[in-house]
DNA sequence: ACGAGTTGACTGAATGTTCAGTCTAGAAAC
DNA sequence: GTTTCTAGACTGAACATTCAGTCAACTCGT
């Protein structure tokens, strides 16, 4: 551990490393306690650092916490682009979405992930930089569906039905199946939600899909961790 | 004002009032400045008394703010039920469900009661107290749209689909489009939202469905408000 | 009918805590 | 030897909650 931490010291300067660091220890804290709730104490702490240091990184507290969560943002987003990347069919593309969106899979932290959606969302009901990241994140989720569903109709795999509310659609689908998940709704867990979509999928699209088709989690090597 | 104050004083207790003026004063500032920042001192400004009586009522700020999104809660439920009540198809009380869901109409604060759901969300995350209220809420909104299903499955009206699953798909996806809509999201606004939700449902349960149908918000009276 | 007791509604002024952000000065890097 | 990092101690303000009591409306014994 200690390693790895010199290790990214040499790769690149100290202080992107600590930005970086904090930024991380940001996300645990707010998925752990909640946006409001998250102290630059907690996220100094964590980083093994003073509290001093991180105001000097960051100016204010709602600085960090909305750069913490473009950091978030950016890292999912990307995550979602590399593994669609070795996909062939849209159609496994598309489902790697909806896994993605879906199933907890190797994630470390059990709901880490989509509590982090619900603080977001509130925190953008009000905070104009927050709502800004929250609208070109969403922008670029629908997009991603959207160019997606292109692909598979060019490739004749989908039926022609309207991209963009296609991605507009699922996209809240998904949202409102997060929540459930992130709630821990006893009626809704994640398999459940994952086979609801991707009913949902290819009943719009127009193509055939039983569950287990690909046999998820069995077969992935650990990925390199990230968010 | 001072008047309908006074008979409602005679009414019920005075005791009862207060809480119900407190209540639906916390429920305003929490729209408005969100559940964590909102002061027991805005509230009691809010309802023309002095702070030390808010915890008079309420033992602490946390049990105002739990038993405030009760009230919406069970506000809103019971304006469901009410609303269908006078509808005779399964079908309209259907797209009334949604529509309750995706249009503001008469709603007076603009988007208060979208806020207030994100605001509850994240609550529910780390509130147990809160967390029970958001399940059980959700079960009824569940149970609702399955029974109309069933009803409108019986009557005719609908295709054969377990209406347990169309209720977790359609709530999912009123809730997708409800983030959507209190955040302003320029590409989903109430109306684009209300038309991808019943295509949704009327592609799902196998009857017709056009735009405007039901002349919505036209021959509407003015409800007696609540929430 | 009336005054001493009783109760419930209510308040203003503390109290105490929790934090974000500042200040000063030392260590390290360049 | 100056700039960049870093920490520890500190301040000031914002709030929730407590406390000690006021005020009005009642009961009920006489």
């Amino acid at each position: 551990m200690t390693d790895q931490v010199r290790e990214a010291v040499e790769a690149q300067g100290t202080a992107d490393l600590r930005r970086e660091q904090m930024l991380r220890a940001a996300l645990e804290v707010i998925s752990e306690r909640g946006y409001p709730d998250t102290r630059i104490a907690d996220v100094a702490e964590r980083t093994g650092i003073s509290p001093a240091l991180v105001i000097y990184y960051f100016k204010t507290k709602d600085q960090l916490l909305t750069e913490a969560i473009r950091y978030s943002e950016d890292a999912w987003y990307a995550d979602g682009q590399r593994r669609m990347s070795s996909l062939p069919t849209a159609a496994a593309r598309l489902e790697e979405i909806v896994a993605m969106s879906c199933l907890p899979e190797a994630d470390p932290e059990p709901h880490g992930s989509w509590l982090l959606w619900l603080d977001f969302w509130a925190q953008a009901a009000r905070n104009p930089e927050v709502a800004s990241v929250r609208q070109k994140s969403d922008e670029r989720w629908r997009a991603m569906i959207a160019s997606l569903v292109l692909a598979g109709q060019e490739a004749g795999e989908f039926a022609a039905v309207d991209a963009a509310d296609f991605a507009v659609s699922l996209s809240a689908l998904l949202d409102g199946l997060a929540i459930q998940i992130a709630l821990a709704d006893p009626v809704v867990d994640p398999a459940a939600a994952f086979k609801l979509s991707m009913h949902f999928v290819a009943n719009q699209l127009g193509f055939d899909w039983s569950p287990g088709r690909l046999t998820r989690g069995a077969d992935r090597k650990p990925r390199p961790r990230e968010r």
